[in-house]
DNA sequence: TCAACAACTTAGAACGATTCTAAAATTGAG
DNA sequence: CTCAATTTTAGAATCGTTCTAAGTTGTTGA
C-alpha cells in the first residue's frame, strides 16, 4: 500500500527536502528538519525548537538552531510570522494562510486563506507592490463564564 | 473665530490631554506630546522620536521617551503597531484603522478602517475573545517601470 | 510662600533575542 | 582516502528595550 511512502519514511522526506533546497543533510539539519516537518503545522520559535531538540536527545547549538530556521525560510520552507515584537515565530506551513494569535500564552493558530476575504485595500502607493497582505487576529483570555 | 481655540494653542491641547490622562505635564512629555500630536497622524519609533526631539533642542532621555511613548500608550493617545520583529512603532492615529508597511524603508501608511473589510473570519476559539484584527499589507519597492 | 512628599527623569547597568566571529569539525567530490 | 568547501559552535558582540537607584521637579496644603 502506498502508506508507506507518504507515511513510514519522515526522515528520506526531509533529506529530499534539503536535497532539494540545496542545503547538506548535515546531522543537525536532519534532526531540526523533522522536527519541524514530521506531523502537522507548527509555529516555533529558535529558543522553542533548540530546547525540544536537546529533550529529544538532539545535540544542536543555538547558533545552529538559528542559522538553519534561516536557511530554511531561504529555501521557503519555512516563512516568518510576525506578530510580536519581542520574538520571532518560523512557520511551517507556507501556503497563503492567516492568523490566530493568543496574547497570554503567545501561541498562533492558522486561519485558511481562503476562508478569509479582505476587501476594499486601498491601490497600492505608486513604486510599490503588494508582496503580501497579513491578517492577524489578536485574541485574549476571555473572562470565565458565568455559569 | 473658532480657529483660536483648535488651531493655534497646541500647547494648551497637549497640557489638557496630560491632564485628562492624569499625568504630570512635565517640560519632556509636553514636548514630546507636541512633537507627536501637532499636525498630522504619525508612525514613530523611540529611537526615531528621541533624535527628533533632539534636533528640536529638546534635551531628553531615551530612557524618558520610552516611559512617556509607553505611559501615552496606556493612555491611550498612542497605540502599537507590530510590523517588523525587530522594533516597535508608536502610532497617534488611535482609531480603527490599518497598514500599509514599506519593508525596504520602514515605513507605516494608515488604511482607514472603514474602506477594508475582512470577511469570514472563523469563530475565535472557546474561551477567547478576538482584542483586535490586525491587516498589514506589506509593500517592496517596485522594479523601476520600462518606459 | 514654601516645606514635604510623590511623581518624574536620568545615566548607566542589565537584559534577552539575535547575529557575528573565527576556529574546529564535518561533508562530499574526486 | 584526501582535501577544499561547507557547516557547526562557543562565546563575544549587538541592539532595542527595560531596570535601578539616585537626583530633580511638580503639586499641594499649611
Ligand atoms: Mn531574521
Ligand atoms: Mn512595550
Ligand atoms: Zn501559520
Ligand atoms: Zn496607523
Amino acid at each position: 500500500m502506498m502508506s508507506s511512502v507518504t507515511q513510514d519514511r519522515p526522515y528520506s522526506q526531509t533529506l529530499t527536502r534539503l536535497r532539494e533546497a540545496g542545503l547538506r543533510p548535515t546531522r543537525q539539519r536532519l534532526a531540526l528538519g523533522r522536527l519541524l516537518f514530521d506531523g502537522g503545522d507548527r509555529h516555533v520559535t529558535a529558543e522553542a525548537l533548540h530546547e525540544e531538540a536537546q529533550a529529544a536527545g538532539v545535540s544542536v547549538s543555538l547558533a545552529t538552531v538559528y542559522n538553519t530556521l534561516h536557511q530554511f525560510t531561504e529555501a521557503q520552507l519555512l516563512r516568518e510570522v510576525v506578530v510580536d515584537s519581542a520574538r520571532t515565530y518560523f512557520d511551517t506551513n507556507v501556503s497563503d494562510h492567516h492568523h490566530f494569535f493568543l496574547e497570554n500564552s503567545g501561541s498562533l493558530m492558522d486561519i485558511d486563506g481562503d476562508k478569509i476575504a479582505v476587501t476594499g485595500l486601498p491601490q497600492a502607493p505608486e513604486g510599490t507592490d503588494v508582496a503580501r497582505v497579513d491578517v492577524i487576529v489578536r485574541l485574549h483570555g476571555a473572562p470565565r463564564q458565568a455559569s
